[in-house]
DNA sequence: CCGAGGGTTAGACTTAGTCTAAGAACGATG
DNA sequence: CATCGTTCTTAGACTAAGTCTAACCCTCGG
């Protein structure tokens, strides 16, 4: 469990003190490539460790968002949903399934955001939605 | 009232069935600038007819967003909110106020969303934070 | 060993939104 | 004008996501 140790160890640089209930939490939301909501993150980590409250998992979340290990993301109805990548990048929805797809931020351009009369803007993304084409099932 | 009579117009050309509850609604959240959530169409309108029901207010949002009238957006945490203006444009997002500014489709340049690959997308628009420089206070 | 400060817990609570079953209004038809 | 079927509206029960609270339990320094 050297990856254990290591998560232990990014918490502890951002401020976070170590607990088994925290370490279970971020072995599985930092290290995943979806975008899962509090809801799955209370369902995959109460599977792991005998027990944990739906309390600590939204206490915890909100923890690593303030100190920068996640960010929140708002992307459609009702759905809050935890992206472990903070870095700046865009983000598609897929309509038809909802899954969240990220856009690397050199994909796009874009210009003229510094010249909005009246707007200090802190940070912006794009936000896509569509269709996903299938790139399967024809070699 | 020639505007009652605008809006009910608007209402038939889409589809709609004009009744009080409709032409209350729509003639509130079809000329707003704001950005309203459900809730406070709710107020808004209850306060001018005698009695609206929540169910009705969200039946008719939800029609209006179907009939095209209407836009839904889902900015930031646990605010669906409405938008009457339903030509593509991007948003700022004031994080003291938390108010919404309609920014011209024209204001930006977006480069590059053809060129995704593996997505077909249907439509976007960039999501900015920030805050609002008060241009008031000094002429 | 003790106490203080975090961290965690269950469960009550809140809020936004949906559902349901019943009633009211409408508009075509005789 | 009466009737009937369709559409619209309603109150209130319900659900889902998230917050709050007060008690409990670790752990670490003294």
């Amino acid at each position: 469990m050297t990856q254990s140790a290591d998560i232990r160890r990014r918490l502890e640089e951002h401020g976070i003190q170590a607990s088994a209930q925290r370490l279970a939490i971020a072995e599985y939301v930092l290290a995943t490539d979806q975008h899962p909501a509090a809801d799955t993150v209370l369902e995959v980590v109460a599977a792991r460790l005998p027990v944990v409250s739906r309390a600590t998992v939204y206490n915890t979340l909100h923890l690593f968002v303030e100190k920068g290990l996640l960010r929140e993301l708002v992307l459609s109805e009702g759905r809050v949903v935890y992206d472990p990548k903070v870095e700046p990048h865009h983000h598609f929805v897929d309509e038809a399934s909802g899954a969240i797809v990220d856009v690397p931020w050199d994909a796009l351009r874009v210009e003229g955001v510094p010249e909005l009369p009246g707007l200090d803007v802190s940070e912006f993304q794009v936000v896509l939605r569509g269709r996903r084409r299938s790139r399967r099932r024809e070699g």
